[in-house]
DNA sequence: CGGGATCCAACATGATACTG
DNA sequence: CAGTATCATGTTGGATCCCG
């Protein structure tokens, strides 16, 4: 089974490709499961506040990442002041599960190792 | 509950922010599932002729950051020419089922629309 | 308020050459 | 064979200013 190939012939799209990438986007990640923590839609600056130390442009740019991917979904609302919110779509929840199941993986692998000297 | 917290004074050490991490490290998950589809120990230049696109330095690195992490182990055998192999841990070996279940999640998700490469 | 655009520093990564 | 060291370059992310 070639679950994640890339060759210079058949560098067939791969959606795997796609997820580990966005998996591996620690803001990504954050924002998801910023998102699915509170259950309900998010504002913008209420995500940055929540994650803490997100910057604007990596927010905006991971919004419009997740966006593109179907992940969430964002809701504009024609007010002045702008508002603006974001949550979770259907695909974006059915992601969460497995986020929590390698979080939980982590948690209870990970502990013991990282000794040697290598702890940050 | 606070799962992947990052803050100026809690850098609590959070072994989740370390799996995200490295799942989100292509050539570590490469290595990972190469690993995992033979199932036999792989030496360095199967390894990289496996993956194919990846360059020595890479390899290396990789190789280093999964062997400090516990998820692969390292056999040298003092012979000449000098022969290595790599292998996964057990903790490698458990982490590989949740790969594949992202790998079917995205399989059956993300089919749909997305075409550009997102994430640059 | 919710961004877009720009500049720049830091880092990740590839290519290449060398070593035990 | 299995790496290490060095250089060159592309990419990432933060800071800042601006606009609708």
């Amino acid at each position: 089974m070639r679950i994640f190939s890339k060759n210079a012939e058949s560098v067939d799209f791969c959606p795997v490709r796609d997820v580990f990438g966005r998996i591996g986007d620690k803001w990504a990640v954050l924002v998801m499961l910023t998102l699915g923590q509170t259950g309900s839609p998010l504002r913008y600056h209420q995500l940055q506040e929540a994650i803490g130390d997100i910057s604007q442009k990596m927010l905006t740019a991971t919004l419009k990442n997740l966006l593109e991917d179907g992940l969430i979904s964002r809701q504009m609302y024609p007010e002045v002041p702008p508002r603006v919110d974001y949550s979770l779509t259907t695909a974006g929840q059915s992601l969460l599960p497995h986020l929590y199941n390698l979080a939980q993986w982590a948690n209870e692998h990970m502990r013991p190792a990282k000794q040697n000297g290598a702890i940050k």
